[in-house]
RNA sequence: GCCCUCAUCGUCUAACGGUUAGGACGGAGCCCUCUCAAGGCUCAAAUAGGGGUUCGAUUCCCCUUGAGGGCGCCA
């Protein structure tokens, strides 16, 4: 494949960080812009500090994101292996090169590089010239024998054929390292790409994995959608240069370019991808929606009488319950408590609600009339419910809402929730009537 | 300490050297309304400071300050 030839070389040596996720993106969307090769690269020559789950992490991550690579693990490719724990032969051909240049020494069993002496320069796509003099040698191989980053990151960029690194600021200050490297292999420098730092919410530094929210993994059991945070992270850091915000990933692919990259670090901010989320959300189909939510349903574990009935309810019952939830929550995971009234009698009544029907007067009258009126109304349907409550109101001068708030709170326990007629459809007319019924009984106890 | 990078509302960002410095999140208020959301309207909110260059500086240069990163036989 012709064009540019990007990787992504994460070390999997703790769970998959946003920022991580940032680079990989960043990286992805230039492969996908200019037609070029997106490598997944395993680096784990730190044997220490590897394990296999966390190596599926970044595989399931990546998936759940939706950044495909073109060549590594599971991929294939020319240019393989693509872990660097099975690249050892190739790290000594590369050494070889080095010392016929005399450019190591050993010391203290680890072998050295020779630095050059002279200021590196490079043109960084986003920083543009960068010198920066490099000015003590370094290890390359630690003395237990095993190749150290500097090292195999440069040695498999020159291997793979890698055209544009673009990775965090945080290896700017390395790069000077990675320059000698080429020019000591006599090989062409690639572009460098040093995309600003994702800082944390509050306080000072960069994001790291103890920071709230700054794992992928977080976002993907809380049921945010991966396109919402996809969307979200281009905006960190890159922007359309216009005021658009929310677009579709291929308008991204279109406008996405390396000169476009901002070079200053951004603060992550969890309200903006929860409201980015939400938008999302609020645009998917209704299946979607439901099959999003009845995993977290899941999630709540069998204790839960809440969540065990919502998982025995009828899977249209569910459907239309989420369905009349979509409009109103803000995220997925809201909807266990949001919508636990509709699949036990065991919810709670919010007392600040029933406090504030009270001091507008006693609603056990109306209540009384509500369940009168809808003894015999019909059931199926909003329209049907509203029409026999509009009679009601009309009979007695008053307004609809003087029934609906008591209404719903005998039902449901609180002030907030879906249309007071999807409520009722929804819960029935048994059902309804004898929890209006229970509360006439002992509304100080509800 | 040395080195590298960066600097527009609280946050993410937009603005050929000429704009009432724009949008979004968050905040406040109003409208809509059966509540809550969503939506609509409105308000508060920024060019870090100091020097230059220029008719004119958010924009170019320098200094200061602040912020971030790097200086591992981690990646």
């Amino acid at each position: 494949m012709p064009g540019p030839r990007v990787r992504f070389a994460p070390s999997p040596t703790g769970f998959f960080h946003i920022g991580s996720a940032r680079t990989a993106l960043f990286n992805w969307l230039y492969a996908r812009h200019t037609g070029g090769t997106f490598v997944l690269r395993i680096e784990d020559t730190d044997q220490a500090r590897n394990s296999d789950e966390f190596l599926n992490v970044i595989y399931d991550s990546l998936r759940w994101l939706g950044l495909d690579w073109d060549e590594g693990p599971h991929a294939g490719g020319d240019f393989g292996p693509y872990r660097q724990s099975e690249r050892a032969g190739i790290y000594r051909e590369y050494l070889e090169r080095l010392k016929a240049a005399g450019r190591t020494y050993e010391k203290d069993g680890a072998l050295f590089f020779r630095i050059s002496g002279e200021p590196q320069v490079i043109d960084d796509a986003v920083r543009g010239r960068v010198e920066r003099l490099e000015e003590k040698d370094f290890v390359i191989f630690r003395s237990d024998g095993s190749p150290v980053f500097h090292f195999v990151n440069v040695v498999d960029d020159i291997a793979m054929r890698i055209t544009h690194v673009i990775r965090g600021e945080d290896h700017l200050s390395n790069t000077s390292k990675h320059v000698e490297l080429f020019k000591a292999f006599g090989e062409p420098l690639p572009t460098f790409a040093h995309l600003p730092l994702i800082l944390k919410q509050s306080g000072p530094g960069k994001m790291s994995k103890r920071d709230q929210g700054a794992l992928v993994e977080e976002y993907r059991r809380r049921a945010y959608l991966p396109e919402a945070l996809v969307n979200f992270l281009c905006l960190l850091g890159w922007s359309p240069k216009d005021d658009r915000e929310k677009m579709p990933m291929a308008e991204i692919i279109r406008l996405f370019d390396l000169p476009g990259i901002n070079q200053s670090n951004a603060r992550f901010d969890d309200k903006k991808l929860a409201h980015m989320n939400m938008v999302y959300l609020l645009e998917q189909a209704p299946e979607r929606f439901a099959a999003l939510a009845r995993g977290f349903f899941t999630g709540l574990g069998p204790a839960d009488p809440a969540a065990a009935d919502a998982l025995a309810a009828s899977p249209d019952y569910f459907l239309a319950v989420m369905a009349l939830s979509q409009p109103k929550v803000k995220a997925i995971e809201e909807l266990p408590a949001y919508t636990r009234y509709f699949f036990t009698e065991d919810y709670p009544v919010d007392p600040k609600a029933r406090e504030t029907i009270f001091a507008k007067g006693d609603p056990r009258t109306r209540l009384a009339e509500l369940a009168a009126a809808f003894s015999t109304a019909d059931f199926s349907s909003d329209a049907t419910l509203e029409q026999v409550l509009r009679d009601l109101a009309a009979a007695k001068a008053l307004k609809i809402a003087d029934y609906i708030h008591p209404g719903r709170l005998a039902v449901s326990g609180t002030s907030v929730g879906p249309s007071f007629f999807s409520i009722y459809r929804l819960i029935g007319r048994d059902k309804a009537l004898r929890r209006i019924e229970r509360f006439l009984g002992a509304p100080d106890r509800l």
